[in-house]
DNA sequence: GTAGGGTTAG
């Protein structure tokens, strides 16, 4: 290290840099403005490559960034151990950005080495750039074990499954061993495309092995809650060997929620201490799924009196509660309160007055959505359409929704699902308009992804409101073609049947079920008799 | 210096 005045202030601050974190003296102005205006020249690489992984690891990306910035100015050589915090610190940076980055690793010859390599793809990959991300790692000359599993985790999180349970076979094959991180990735690639067996593979594996870890332990939590296989999710929890964290308890409350198990999320709310913003939000979910406004209002007071910071997580799940349980007015005072919407908080308000049959000022509060869309950079997306025209639905506002359905395509450059076509189909036929939902059901079977169970449904429920038998018996055929081990589409046919007094029909589908042992599920219902 | 688990709308 050379022994200028500069470095040995340097090597000063960089002595002193976890101290001044901690007690957050980076935020008083002289500090700062000590650090920003300090030159750099004679100062040595390694000190400030020291400093850009110190300000990385504080959690201070933008400070990495200018210090990055101000080392090119000063012409200090970049090396591989430059590259990999500023390439954390731009996991928000924009296309340009990154690709300038990878543009200087490649000047200043960094690309061979994995570590390096492995980095840029994880900045690719949360940039969103997963062509670029996937390029990269093809071009590595070495690729170790954490390479591959970059590449998998990248693949799992922008929904390539598929990809990533290939690129796990080529792993094996190109003799480089997995890890648990490996798996973890594995198992929600399993859960996302739901193959229970796989997964169970590797449950196996694990208690084989005996590798106890909490970090499994959850990926195998939230994949048996994906799996809808809530018991296994419990039986794993509950035969943790070691401590258990937060992030445990959490993933098993949420497993509870999204199998419907709400009572065991409330026992569980009971008993785990202590509390934190995640698990209140599952929680609140499960009281909005159950309508549960009591428990909800407790835990909003649980909220308060612990002093829990009120974030849009927290008041998205706060908001929906208050919609689903009924309470529209708390719902919207609510929005109103929320710091930072994004694209839930929007969603959910629209939602809200859709469901409490409020069509025109959801219709009003799309309109609101849109006019603030400079100002708060949030968009629209699949579900807030889908919001929009479910409260068109709930009022009946068939012309406003067309209208809307038209300008989604038109305006917003959207293209609708076969959800939105369903919801489309389900509106006309309620309100009797059957040729134009036919119209729409026709333009959909001739492209045949589009023509889902839900299509079907709405267009049958429409064929049945009208008493248009021809058209039924149709699209009955492709329900059943298209869903033949599902109970519900043959009650949804016997009923269609049954509404013209076709009794025999009803019989038919009753023979089959019992064939193929089929079972119409249970109903049930919030309101006591 | 790189890689892994838990939360909100339908």
């Amino acid at each position: 290290m050379k022994s200028s005045p500069h470095n040995l202030l340097l090597s000063q601050l960089i002595y002193l840099l976890p101290t001044l974190y901690r007690f957050n003296s980076l935020q008083c102005l002289s500090t700062r403005r000590m650090f920003d205006e300090m030159p750099l020249w004679d100062c040595d690489p390694y000190s400030l490559n020291t400093l850009l992984s110190s300000h990385v690891r504080a959690g201070n990306p933008t400070s990495a960034l200018l210090l990055f910035q101000k080392m090119r100015v000063f012409g200090i050589p970049l090396d591989s151990y430059s590259f990999p915090p500023v390439l954390s610190a731009s996991s928000t940076a924009s296309p340009s950005l990154g690709r300038q980055l990878h543009a200087l690793m490649a000047k200043a010859g960094c690309l061979s080495s994995p570590i390096t390599a492995t980095a840029l793809l994880d900045m690719y990959s949360n940039i969103s750039l997963i062509d670029d991300a996937l390029f990269v790692f093809e071009e590595m000359p070495t690729k170790d074990v954490v390479a591959w599993n970059a590449l998998l985790s990248s693949l799992v999180i922008h929904n390539l499954a598929v990809k990533a349970v290939d690129a796990f076979r080529s792993m094996l094959g190109s003799g480089v061993s997995f890890t648990g991180f490996t798996l973890c990735s594995l198992l929600k690639a399993f859960a996302a495309l739901r193959t229970l067996r796989l997964g169970r593979q590797i449950h196996a594996w694990v208690v084989i092995t005996g590798y106890d870890s909490l970090v499994m332990a959850t990926a195998l939590i939230d994949f048996y809650s994906s799996c809808a296989q809530v018991h296994m999710a419990i039986e794993v929890f509950n035969k943790v060997g070691c401590p258990k964290d937060s992030a445990i308890h959490n993933a098993v409350a949420n497993a509870c929620v999204k199998n419907g198990c709400f009572q065991e999320v409330f026992a569980l709310l009971g008993v785990m201490r202590p509390l934190n913003e995640v698990l209140l939000t599952s929680a609140l979910s499960a009281c909005a799924e159950s309508l549960n406004l009591l428990y909800g209002r407790e835990i909003h007071c649980v909220i308060f009196r612990h002093g829990f910071d009120f974030d849009t997580i927290l008041f998205n799940a706060l908001m929906n509660m208050y919609a689903k349980c009924g309470n529209l007015k708390a719902a919207h005072l609510l929005f109103d309160c929320v710091g930072e919407r994004n694209v839930i908080s929007w969603t959910s308000i629209i939602d809200a007055y859709g469901i409490h049959g409020r069509g025109v000022e959801a219709l009003r509060l799309f309109k609101r959505m849109e006019e603030e869309k400079a100002s708060s950079n949030v968009s629209p997306n699949s579900v807030t359409f889908l919001s929009v025209l479910s409260a068109c639905s709930h009022s009946g506002l068939v012309d406003e929704a067309k209208e809307f359905f038209f300008l989604m395509k038109e305006k917003h450059g959207f293209a609708p699902s076969s959800a939105h076509y369903a919801c489309l189909i389900d509106l006309l036929g309620r309100a009797g308009r059957v040729e134009e939902a036919w119209d729409l059901f026709c333009s959909l079977n001739r492209s045949h992804n589009k023509l889902t169970s839900p299509v079907c449904v709405a267009m049958l429920n429409a064929c049945r409101v009208s008493m248009d038998f021809m058209r039924g018996e149709v699209v009955a055929m492709h329900l059943l073609e298209l869903d033949p081990d599902n109970p519900s589409s043959y009650v949804q046919v016997s009923n269609f049947y049954g509404a013209f007094g076709r009794w025999e029909g009803v019989q038919e589908l009753r023979k089959i079920m019992i064939s193929k042992g089929l079972k119409k599920e249970l109903g049930s219902s919030q309101v006591a008799a």
